[in-house]
This record gives structure tokens, sequence and C-alpha cells, in this order.
RNA sequence: CGGGGUGUGGCCCAGUAGCCUAAGGCAUCUGCUUUGGGAGCAGAGGAUCGUGGGUGCGAAUCCCACCACCCCGACCA
């Protein structure tokens, strides 16, 4: 990708109604846009970002079992009457609008009423038994207060699995290992995220919280020093600084940004829409649900609450919007020619690398453009460069350069190794 | 929803005891000169001063209402 042609420019002041760190850095960058409160625009850069933790996830959650599907955002009122979620508490945080005739309807904030009914055509025997279906898809809740950027919106995108068995402990199984598989997405995307305790809310008595701990998160986690306790506050029987309950060891508490939320639903949902199955014998029992929900765009602004500094973000390279920025330092004959061969190599390579081919732009602005658009690996052609029949290549992450020969470019690629930013 | 704050070219902002031409920077356009950390000079275009009403000879500036945005709290799978 050339930059001249790219459709965002990266600028050097935030918006003056952004104050958190990832929306101040991706609005500069050019990576989001904001709309209105808790609604953004996803330019190229950021939706790059956007699809590379989306096939993370994706992939995890088909290596767990379960299948892709793609439910509606517009819903019939009747199904969230079946369950008395039309007025409280659904009535808080969905969108509820009429249509032709006044029929009404309400925008998905999650999806159990209908992918419950929906599991009914299916499921009827224990032979259909288990069943995960999952969806990556817009939600849209009517936050009281959208805020923090990326972190609490109106209009965001999740991915929400659900899940379906005959008993308990095939559910708690399947639970499980979903939990193993949110670890290792988590692990991946670059944050580390812990699992915490969690009440289930209007969903369930069984959750887990994923939570990363950095000043911007807003849920209050309490953990042990020293062993894998930790709950979040609002269930939480112990205070920060008081006695672990389960190793005697001190607890802290800790602001973290809560990235994904498991729940064992059991038969709640299942009972409203009576969705069962018989078992060898012919008898009906109630299928029991799990669901399972991971929020894209809060990921992307963890990421960066989590990986940035004074000049801008530092994207861990599993997530990162290109894998390496090219850059011609100057608009001189040499120079450009060194720079448009280096290109050719790495497309070659399959690297997906964003040239700086802007011809307008000061060595400096492309430089601190570099380190604000925060791309893994810098690679920079200059006079100097040319001159030593080389290429220089600096990690966003790290403070020194490096210079490769042009003809080892390619090589350099296919033997280096993976930087991963902790 | 309670408390606090802010709305001025695409962006950041100055200007507010009422004054006639709304200042500057960034960005954009033209020309020349520049190029290892957001370059310089010369010129150009771009503004219903959030919206509606009111008080003045006169309103970005004063009054009223509304809207939007931000922060704290409440709330929050």
């Amino acid at each position: 990708m050339h930059q001249s042609e790219l459709f965002s420019k990266a600028s050097r002041e935030a918006p003056s109604d952004e104050v958190s760190v990832n929306a101040k850095l991706l609005s500069r960058a050019g990576f989001i846009d904001k709309l209105m409160a808790g609604a953004y625009s996803y330019l190229p850069l950021g939706l790059r970002v956007l699809k590379n933790i989306e096939n993370i996830i994706r992939t995890e959650m088909n290596e767990l079992g379960g299948q892709e599907v793609l439910l509606p955002s517009l819903q019939p009122k009747e199904n969230w009457e079946a369950t008395g979620r039309w007025k409280d508490p659904g009535r808080e945080v969905m969108f509820q609008l009429k249509g032709r005739g006044d029929r009404e309807y309400g925008l998905g904030w999650t999806h159990e009423e209908i992918v419950t009914p929906l599991a009914k055509k299916f499921i009827s025997s224990y032979k259909d038994l288990p069943r995960a279906v999952y969806q990556i898809q817009t939600k849209f809740r009517d936050e009281p207060r959208a805020k923090s950027g990326l972190l609490r919106g109106r209009e965001f995108i999740m991915k929400d699995l659900y899940s379906f068995h005959t008993d308990e402990q095939d559910l708690i199984k399947f639970y499980d290992k979903a939990r193993v598989a949110y670890s290792r997405i988590f692990k991946s995307v670059g944050l580390n995220a812990l699992q915490v305790e969690a009440s289930g809310g209007a969903f369930s008595k069984y959750s887990h919280e994923f939570q990363v701990v950095t000043p911007a998160g807003e849920d209050i986690v309490i953990r042990c020093e020293v062993c894998d306790f930790a709950q979040n506050r609002e269930i939480s029987e112990v205070e920060g600084g008081g006695a672990c309950p389960r190793c005697g060891k001190k607890v802290t508490a800790e602001r973290a940004i809560e990235v994904g939320n498991i729940f064992q639903l059991k038969d709640r949902f299942s009972q409203a829409f009576r969705l069962t199955y018989k078992d060898e014998t012919g008898k009906d029992h109630p299928v029991l649900m799990g669901c399972y929900g991971i929020g894209l765009t809060r990921v992307l602004g963890a990421v960066v609450e989590v990986h940035h500094d004074e000049h801008g973000i530092i994207w861990p390279e599993a997530v990162a919007p290109f894998q390496a920025h090219l850059i011609a330092l100057q608009n001189v004959k040499s120079v450009r020619a060194g720079t448009d061969k280096a290109y050719g190599t790495l497309q070659k390579e399959g690297i997906e690398v964003l040239y700086d081919d802007r011809l307008e732009s000061s060595a400096g602005e492309k430089l601190t453009d570099a380190d604000l658009i925060g791309i893994p690996l810098r690679l920079v052609v200059s006079e100097k460069t040319i001159a030593a029949q080389s290429i220089e290549v600096k990690a966003r992450a790290e403070k020194n350069t490096e210079l490769i020969k042009f003809q080892d470019l390619g090589k350099y690629f296919k033997t280096r190794k993976k930087i991963y930013v902790e």
C-alpha cells in the first residue's frame, strides 16, 4: 500500500473531545473517526487491525467446534417478551423502535432470544448435541454513558458464541475448553488477560470475565499476588490489601478492562423457549446452554491502552495493520529507486507493507508518523543507507537499528524471529 | 439521571465588561527553496461564531430555551 494513496492522514493533534489514550492515538494516526458518542468509523488502517483480531478469534472458535452464523440485528419484540427482557433489564440497554403499522423492534444487544428459538428448529435429540454457533457482528446498546473511546460504545463489534448441551457435565467441559481458547486469543492479540470470577448479571450465576489490568479500565479486579485467585470487586468478599481466601497471601485491587466474558446459562433460555431434547429413552430434557462473548472493538482499544509510548502506538505483530513500514526518507532519485526496489522485494515475499512514498513530506514528518502509526517494523531507505547498499531496520518497540544489505532483505524476513510485544 | 466543563473554517485554538475587517497555527492550493525527527519564504482559497428565540443603534460576546460533546458519579452481558 502506498501511503500517498491512503484514505486517512495522520494528524498532529487529537480531537479536542477525546480524552482516552486509545481514542486519541487511534484518531491521530487515522485508524478511527468518531461520528457521535459511542459510535466510530473504522478507517482502512483500523479495519485491518480489526480483521486481524477477528481472524484470530475465528480460528479459535472454529477450533472449539463453533460454526459461524450471522443472526439479524433487527429483532421482533415478541422474542424478547418471551424472556421478560423487553422490559427490564433489556429496556435499559436496548434500542427499541417502531416500524410500519407500529410493529415494534429492537436492535440486538445480545442474541439468546434469537439463537435459542433458532436452535429449536434443529435440535431435538441427544444425537443433535452438543452444538455451538457463533457470530461476529455489530451490537447495539443504549449505554447511559458511552465513554473512553472504543472501550464503551453504543455500537460495537462483538463475537458471541452459544453452546448447547445435554447435561451440566458436558456444558462445563465445553466451558473449560472455551476458557482455554479465550486465554490463547488474548495472548495472541498481545493482551495479558486475567481470568476473573464474576457475577453473571442478567445472564447467569456462573461466569468468568477476562480482564486486562490497566489504569484505563473501569472495572476493579481483586487478585492475589501469589496464586491465581482473581475476582471482580462487585462480587468479592475481600478488599484490596486483604488476605487471599485461597492461599492467605495479600490481594491487590487494580483497574482493568473487561475484554471477554463467558457464562453458563444452563436452562435459563431453553426453558423460556422450551428448547428440549429427547434422551435414549424418549424422555424430554431442557437443553443446557452457555454463552461466550468478546468485544472486538474493545479489544482493539485495550491493545492501544496497553501498547503505546509517548510517540504513538506499538502494535503487537499479530494484529498490526501492516507488518512493515517502508520509508523513502528523502525524495531524491537514488533513494526512490532503492525504496521502490525494496517494496517490490517485500511484495514478492508476501510481506504486508505500508510504503511511505509521500513526495511532499519531510524526513521528520515521515519518521514521526511512523512512530504514531506504530507498525512493528520500520524500514528506512535514505541517502546514507543507499551509500552502504543497505536498508535500515528498526523495531517500533526497540531503540536500536541495524543495517541490512538490499540483497538480504527477502532472506531477513524469512529467517527473522517474530517480535512479540508483551 | 445528578454534578462539573466545553462548543469559533476540515483540525487545534485566540477573541467574551457589546464595536464595525473574527486573529493565529495545522491541513489544503500555487510558486521557489528544502529533506535523519512534524522545514523556509511568498501568495491564495476556506467561517450561517452549536441551534432557536430575546434585549440593544449594534451580539461570537448579554438573557432564555434547546442540542451536541467530554469528565466524575449512578448504571453497565
